[in-house]
DNA sequence: CTGCATCCGCTTCGATACTG
DNA sequence: CAGTATCGAAGCGGATGCAG
């Protein structure tokens, strides 16, 4: 696998094992959920198949994953996060708010999961009020992302079946990040036609409201550099 | 340059720029302050002379990097952060708590920049309450970093000059960190005779204070994985 | 079908040497 | 000081094979 760099800082330690290609997507995949190994492979487009499986023993031999086996019926074997592993959520969603930056550019020829906003939206929720309570489905491209919010908490999952939410926020990825980084206001978004919102509304803005507040880079520092500068 | 991912995804994104070997450490040279091409060589043992040009080069046009021509009487050449590269400190820090996890394992055999330590208290730097005032400069194998506390905020960074600092902590790189992380108490690190600290003792106490309090991953889970487990 | 291992062409990395 | 040039070794991406 990757050398180490031999430093004694804790961000080259980091990097000695999340820095070789594909780990970082790997931990974002199982921050998401378990994963089996064809589910990682077709939400990794053009990873080899033996680089997946060095990646998942370095990552296992690392304490960051563990393979289980799925009772009987099943009889299957998922990987997923442990304790140690998931502990990179906070690194992750700072990346993320980083990358978004480069989010204007569009998505030309990229691929996309709609799951992968389940990530965005950990990534750019802020301080929630205390009194803030409700249950909103989020849905895009016909992935249903479940935002539970009380107690001062927030929680931003895949939602196995619809239903038991107070509100449905409908529109597409660019839209729902966009709202969810601040970058777009969630009045704005309806009025434009690119959100469409069903049930509570007012559950949905309170929700909606925790989104896109702290000082991300997004907002600080506006776009990339434009090309030719 | 390393292949993109393709992905219309925030964390991709922003691998697509700073995965490449080396990138990430460049940026935290580049954190503590602007460099030269030389300076980074030192810090950076084992990179090859084109890839630090390469990477330089690729930092320049993703706009994260501006080099900077000094002035006659120096006539060289320095690297340093734009806003868009500078807006990577939270990310950096993230990486930097997680990867605190590995720091147990001593450091044998590897290389140590105290400078370093800079990216490291900037790290575990938490809240910081409006009273706090006060200037404590930590001193580590000869290198001065100065630590200015006020107005709820802190600020971490090589100090070029002795004097002015209110107290001086000084210790070796280990201790320094734990005591940051919140690993080792600052009274218990004094006991063990692991700190030495001169001038005023509830400044030094006060500024201390500031570190090691968040819910850090180094705090949260605990050590590595043992070896063999 | 899932969960890998093997082989191969190509790119990237690391180390050294050399130049303005 | 600030890089460029070169070359062997390692890592990556893609295709294929195969056992449970």
């Amino acid at each position: 696998m990757g050398k180490s760099y031999r430093q004694f800082c804790a961000l080259a330690r980091a990097l000695d094992h999340l820095g070789d290609r594909w780990t970082l997507l790997i931990v974002r995949e199982l921050l998401i959920g378990p994963c089996r190994y064809s589910d990682l492979r077709a939400a990794l487009p053009g990873v080899a198949t033996n680089l997946l499986a060095d990646r998942l023993r370095q990552l296992e031999t690392d304490g960051l994953v563990v393979r289980r086996e799925l009772p009987p019926p099943a009889a299957s074997i998922v990987y997923e996060l442990t304790p140690l592993g998931a502990a990179l959520d906070e690194a992750v969603y700072a990346l993320v708010r980083w990358g978004a930056i480069w989010m204007v550019a569009g998505r030309d020829g990229e691929t996309f999961e709609p799951r992968w906003l389940v990530v965005a939206l950990r990534a750019f929720a802020g301080p929630v009020p205390a009194d803030t309570r409700g249950t909103v489905d989020v849905l895009v491209e016909g992935v249903r992302i479940r935002v539970v919010v009380g107690g001062g908490a927030v929680d931003v999952a895949l939602a196995e079946v619809p239903g038991g939410a107070d509100a449905v926020v409908a529109g597409d990825a660019e839209t729902v990040l966009s709202v969810a980084a601040g970058l777009l206001s969630f009045g704005g978004a309806q009025r434009q036609g690119r959100l469409r919102v069903t049930g509570n509304r007012g559950v949905a803005r309170a929700v909606v409201d925790i989104f896109g507040l702290g000082p991300s880079p997004v907002n600080r520092v506006g776009g990339p550099p434009a090309v030719g500068e």
